[in-house]
DNA sequence: TTCTAGTTGCAAATGGTTTGCATTTGCGTA
DNA sequence: TACGCAAATGCAAACCATTTGCAACTAGAA
């Protein structure tokens, strides 16, 4: 899908710096702080304030989401195109991305009980890696 | 567990200030923000930077976690206490909380293929809830 | 093409969070 | 139990990521 109907279809006008913001952030395959978006458009003259601006955007129309990274700052990454579950341990910090989905059958069941449609989701799972527990 | 043992067994100091906002922290059963925590201390006289430098130090001791809330504020919650999993609807941004866990058979299957341990998890499920489906 | 609500750029303001420093406290050790 | 010291606290001041006001500019509908 191309990067004009996306934001239309969230309900945003399709403009010049939504356009760059949305590309940046699909060209990381990780969450994304403010400045790292302005840092790499800084060839298009890029302007801090918008670039807030349009990151607020896409949260509040859902198309990302804002989560806090391991050095307090606030990150974004697109809601369809981020890693989905993390293996986080609680002893080194170590954040091991699982392959695949484990939960796919859960999701099934969820919405056969509660009736919620799921679309996406992010999960965080604590715990300890081979390493640490010793 | 009493709150000295849980956090010296985390390597922090017992003290006063950590106590009281442990306390506090288990008390309630959702999200707080450094301000909350603050004001659920007010007749104990405290000071906001210790509330923040004390929940800095459970964020880094793994006893609690920082999440962004809805208004964009700093949010913490003890690792071991809170609700783990929420249906999040991408129309409404109602947030439904799932009783119990659905996930508990995937997580062994976790540990059987990673050899991760885990302790502890938190998801957040989009999708679209009932009413908004139509 | 025109109209207009929504968006952008810039500079200035905001306020949540951190920091420096002097004082106090937890807690291991004698 | 008292001592010593590294770590924690309280206060005030500083910081800086993020927001905001406003005038100029667009995207998209009619």
């Amino acid at each position: 899908m191309d990067e004009k109907e996306l934001l239309q279809e969230h309900g945003l006008k399709a403009t010049n710096a939504r356009k760059e913001v949305l590309r940046v952030l699909s060209s990381f395959n990780a969450p994304a702080s403010a400045d790292e978006v302005f840092r790499a458009l800084l060839d298009k003259d890029p302007d801090l304030s918008t670039v807030y601006r349009t990151l607020n955007s896409f949260v509040d129309a859902k198309l990302a989401k804002r989560e806090v990274g391991p050095n307090k700052e606030n990150l974004f990454s697109l809601i369809s195109e981020e890693d989905h579950h993390f293996l986080v341990c609680l002893k080194c910090g170590k954040k091991i991305p699982l392959e695949g989905c484990p939960y796919h059958d859960a999701n099934e069941a969820i919405e056969r009980k509660t009736g919620f449609k799921v679309h996406d989701h992010n999960t965080e799972i604590y715990g300890y890696c081979p390493d640490c527990q010793k």
